[in-house]
DNA sequence: AGTTCACCTTGAGATTACCTTGAGATTTTC
DNA sequence: GAAAATCTCAAGGTAATCTCAAGGTGAACT
């Protein structure tokens, strides 16, 4: 019901589980932008399918509660759940929920952060340099992300290697080295003497926005 | 009844108006961190009131809606309502509310901390001084870190070389002081007469903070 | 005053973390 | 299925950082 729900209102990727067990494969495949689950279940319930996305994910997660379980709402927001819903529920309930929450958590205004000598445009992944563009790779897009969302705080290697390949990121530090040159070579003006996309030695490196 | 709910949880600045009018006024004043509003009120409504707030700030708005106006969910969430809440509620319920539209809204503060003669800021591992700012090297930073989780109590040498090197740090002391020597170089005023990073004698060492 | 002890100060050599480049592997695109 | 783009990884190089030792200072105690 829910899959048809959202179809009808213009969303085009929807995965369906039904059960946890299910779901946890699913999403272990591919992350979803957002997931919503009922809290009664057969075998695995909402709490605990919570509890197992939150050890591998910060997605946004919306509760189905049936009535009467109002403290479970409790038990919920503690475990990190977005938002809850008490059933029954209208279509449009439900969609304006999902819309507030996307919105929230994916804001889409023009993300443009301004460097030294570029302009970063985060939407198009593209790079402003002397009023031509320069596109970003995936990995360069990805590690100048995980940078710009903590501009002028330092980032360790190894969120920024988790954040380009993975859990398991040991041995990929020299590769990540790589990818940082090649963003310096879009993004400085001399990428051996950088002053945007800083190297803190031993610690990580800092992304500077003027 | 919000404040007296909002100071008994440990809320330190709350704010009140007794209408849409007083609230313009004063958030024109000092923006806060968060609006909670009422939809029905005398004058200027709920609605009314989100709607120049958006025009002059993003703040997190959460909205009270008596029972039966279910409608009006959906009036706020178009007008960018943050979040919303049926009256009756049990002040837990808008605690956690709350609590969950903050943490999202500001993921993390800066962790810095003010000293004699200078600022330290933790997360771009840097202190500043005088406008200008000077970073540190990573075995500085990690001493400077042990100390200010125990800002103002006696950390011992030899917790500070477990944390610089490891288990095995005796015979690292000697070590320890030169980086010592380098850290009160940046944050003193007088390296030789420190007044932020203070030996205690046959004990340790210990920050003291503003 | 002299001795001792704990900590300070400085400089220079050793180390390590990072840089740079190129080339092969992999993925994407047409 | 071929070409192009992108990713990965290794080898050699460099400079900032770390380490350590030698000599110094001042307080406490005899």
């Amino acid at each position: 019901m829910l899959k048809s729900i959202f179809e009808r209102a213009g969303y085009l990727q929807v995965m369906t589980a039904s059960s946890g067990e299910e779901a946890i494969k699913l999403i272990s495949g591919k992350m979803p932008d957002m997931i919503i689950t009922d809290v009664m279940m057969p075998g695995m319930d909402g709490f605990e399918l919570l509890q197992e996305i939150r050890e591998i994910s910060k997605v946004p997660v919306l509760m189905l509660t049936a009535k009467g379980e109002a403290e479970d709402r409790f038990a919920g927001f503690e475990l990190g759940a977005d938002d809850y819903l008490v059933k029954p529920f209208l279509p449009k309930e439900l969609l304006l929920r999902v819309e507030a929450i996307l919105k929230r958590v994916y804001p889409e205004e023009n993300r443009q952060i301004e460097l030294e000598y570029v302009m970063v445009d985060l939407d198009k992944a593209e790079v402003i340099r002397e009023g031509k563009s320069i596109s970003l790779t995936a990995k360069e897009y990805g590690i100048l992300l995980k940078l710009a969302e903590n501009a002028g705080r330092i980032v360790t290697i190894g969120a920024l290697c988790q954040n380009a390949c993975g859990e398991i990121w040991q041995g990929y530090e020299t590769t990540l080295m790589t990818h940082i040159r090649h963003l310096r070579e879009k993004i400085e003006k001399d990428p051996s003497a950088p002053v945007s996309l800083v190297t803190v030695k031993g610690l990580g490196y800092k992304l500077i926005v003027k």
